[in-house]
DNA sequence: ATCCGTTTGAAACGAGTGTTTGAAACGATC
DNA sequence: GATCGTTTCAAACACTCGTTTCAAACGGAT
């Protein structure tokens, strides 16, 4: 009797888990869906395996079954998230310089920071969960979580320090850097929620306003990113 | 035997310690001086209490006895490396106030990121190790640690704002909001050490320069910070 | 020397972690 | 329908965590 309705109340929850993923869910979609949900809010190493795998409806060996260990999970998630990101900036890279052979700051900033914040699409129903991921994969203490994130950060990163150090002539390679760098924080704090969501605790937005606020952020993002590596290299601004 | 080397370890180790710290430190100081660094270096969650401990060579039960609990430690140690920095803030910031009735936009970040940066002076031989404690704090996840750090910075934020919002005329409390939140969370993505130790795996700085460079540093953080609020009320970057 | 509040120390507790195991259940192939 | 590799599951494992306990050591006042 009861296992029949537990096996009831399973295949409920699977159902509501495969229309929030978009498509027939294995085991596997149905973990790395939750991971992607769990990592971004809590944080990597404050997830536990079986808050995952309950989400899931699993349970943990089929984590170490299908992807060794839990670290080869957060691989799995990280290559998951960070493809489409990558590939839609070295698509825009592409365009820019296609158009110009230096492109300027500004267009630089807008190509990177775009497909970052607004990536609704293309990732399930919301692209949100997955962009909090992202930016609290960046924002990860742990050494073994930079190493993974950085080998797929690293197969554009590359492309935009030239087309940056291009933009910005007769600069070091340390200022550069440093503009980068500069941006891809912002972007992380922006994305994993610190800046929104949580908050010094101030009045909560109540959720409702999220449709052309998101564009806003996204302008205020990049002019606050652009104007700073601008005044970066004019040093006028305090001095 | 064995107790009397043990113990004669000890008081070397001690002695170490007391030479690190500046002056006499009984076990609670020791303790607070090991959890800064350790805190600093891995966060809160993943420092265990007893890597702290066995770092000040005392026990579990002490922390357990001098602050309460873990959480107890952290307050502690938070008070006593933000206070130094929140008065300085506030001094600086009076002292601009007293020239001009509305501090420039530059002053005011000037007067909020360097008590920062260059804290060196006043916390023991090494700010840096502070600098990196507060950084990190800054960055953290648990909603506990971020409510204890938000305490102690409530107490200067309120007239930071107010300062900047009338640096700032016209703009609503959103955008002067997030002009505040990106300093603040650039200043601690500088601290974390996320910008220069680890960084993307690229070269690792020798570590030789390090006297300068925090100056230069520090401008650059400035003059990011400066123009992006700039750019970001002027709006004519990017458009 | 005795007492007593303060501080330290070793050991244990219960809860939670990632990982491993071995046996079931499943689904296709012969 | 028996057999095979694939996938799932409950249970156990070894370990670490923060916290608690209680006895011992310390240090000044009596």
């Amino acid at each position: 009797m009861i296992p029949l309705t537990a096996a009831k109340a399973k295949e409920a929850r699977v159902a509501e888990q495969e229309q929030a993923a978009g498509r027939g869910s294995s085991t596997r979609d149905r973990l790395i869906d939750s991971a992607v949900r769990l990592f971004g809010e809590k944080g990597f190493e404050a997830t536990s395996l079986r808050a995952v795998t309950d989400a899931a409806d699993s349970n943990v060996a089929a984590v170490n079954y299908h992807f060794g260990s839990k670290e080869g999970l957060l691989r799995a998630v990280i290559d998951g998230t960070m493809r489409a990101v990558n590939e839609e900036r070295r698509r825009r890279l592409d365009e820019l310089e296609a158009r110009s052979p230096v492109p300027s700051v500004a267009e630089l900033v807008r190509a990177f920071v775009e497909p970052g914040v607004a990536l609704t699409t293309g990732h399930g129903v919301n692209g949100s969960v997955v962009e909090r991921f992202i930016g609290r994969m960046m924002g990860e203490s742990d050494p073994r979580v930079r190493q993974i994130f950085a080998d797929q950060v690293d197969r554009v990163e590359g492309r935009y320090l030239a087309a940056m150090a291009r933009a910005l002539p007769g600069r070091d390679e340390g200022d550069v850097r440093f503009a980068y760098t500069s941006m891809l924080g912002l972007l992380s704090l922006h994305q994993s929620g610190v800046f929104t969501a949580v908050e010094w605790p101030r009045r909560q937005t109540s959720g409702a306003q999220r449709e052309g606020s998101e564009i806003i952020e996204s302008e205020r993002l990049v002019d606050f990113i652009t104007g700073g590596i601008l005044s970066l290299f004019s040093g006028e601004s305090s001095r």
